[in-house]
DNA sequence: CCATGTGAAAGCGTTCACAGCG
DNA sequence: CGCTGTGAACGCTTTCACATGG
């Protein structure tokens, strides 16, 4: 029952391990307690060996003949993925899609905590996005100090986005949620950078669509 | 010149091709008119070599010794995944998530167009959200055969996500991007289904964070 | 001389097939 | 008997290294 931290896992995994959460929460809400790796590789897209072996990685939680208790994998995954213990994020940039994401349920879940929104612009500063206070830009940096963040998620216009990552300490700092359209590379600064472009989703699925592509997410 | 449609192509060329793109794009406003494979690569945090097979797979673009021309790579990309001609787009799910991404401008830049959004709350009927005008839920039906619609995007509460996506029309919608939390195979009635979860990416960024990973979007 | 285009080699990730165990 | 856990096979992707050509 350890949790292997020394072998190097590779994000397709991690990203398949985030699925398995999902499905595995979503049986649990459904009564279920023990769930199959067949069962899961159906519910995911996948094949039932690669499911297998992904959560082998980490210990051997499965049991024979009967398949994984889902209280326990459920907190396992969670424990693999550091989301075991709340975490604060802060905004920057409370336009549209900033607004939207302090207020996307799927957060909570997972332990995120949106404590405060940056803006430069002066109407929606003072305001509350759920939870969070929309404060100045410039308090952005001292807040960072103060609260000891970690995470910090991008929405301003794309313009702005390499300033303010420039700007960011990496002393607290170590990960980077890029909704901006600016490629920043993974590992700037030593923080994490993540960069997402719901264009590129787009994108994707034009293609699929104008050729013949059988992809999952 | 020719491009080629014949060969199979995985989804991570297409990715990565976007990134192309975007920072081909990025280059050319800034008034660049030849690149190289080694700067794309580094602009998007690739090796060189993978850029040039990437290119060379639809035809080889580039001029030996010169690099890639911008305004021709640009126009080449955007045919293969084609993003050359306008295509209407409609939204289900007119909350905070649909109204962000209504407004996100990076869609206008690949040619994509939101002609409508649907909701069944009241409030929101009859509103315009961009360019779109809120319709009941009832509507999309009709609005998708009368239109033609080929690409839906998914922003209704999770619950509800399943009904929908069964009562989409086939002979009409070839490409379905799903926001909600529910996964979705990858070939739903012949529909092309795109899964993107906003939790799943703070996940991944938090794995990240605790473990030591070095990879990018 | 410089950067492309491309075989050949290396590295990864997935699938298969089955032994082992409840 | 059913399902996990896993070595071994397979196939795909990436990287290397260099011949080719403007």
């Amino acid at each position: 029952m350890e949790l292997n931290t020394t072998t190097k896992i590779s994000e397709a995994v991690i990203r398949r391990l985030t699925d398995y959460l999902r499905c595995i929460r979503c049986a649990g809400e459904a009564g279920r307690d023990m769930l199959t790796s067949l069962e899961i590789s159906e519910r995911c897209g996948l094949n039932a060996s690669i499911v297998r072996k992904d959560l082998a990685q980490f210990g051997a939680y499965g049991v024979k003949g009967m398949g994984y208790n889902v209280r326990d994998l459920t907190r396992q995954i969670n424990k693999i993925l550091g989301l075991d213990k709340l975490k604060d994020v802060v905004l920057v940039g409370a336009g549209h899609l900033g607004t939207a994401i302090i207020r996307y349920p799927g957060f909570a879940d997972v332990n995120f905590n949106f404590i405060a929104a940056f803006d430069t612009d002066p109407e929606k500063i003072g305001k509350t996005i759920g939870y969070a206070k929309v404060y100045p830009l410039e308090e952005l940096k001292p807040f960072i100090r103060k609260h000891a963040i970690q995470i910090v998620v991008l929405t301003v216009p794309s313009s702005e986005a390499q300033a303010i990552v420039n700007d960011l300490d990496p002393g607290y700092v170590k990960g980077v949620l890029n909704f901006t359209a600016v490629i920043f590379p993974p590992k700037q600064n030593n923080m994490f950078v993540h960069n997402i472009d719901l264009a590129k989703e787009l994108e994707v699925i034009s293609y699929c669509m104008k050729n013949c592509l059988s992809q999952g997410s």
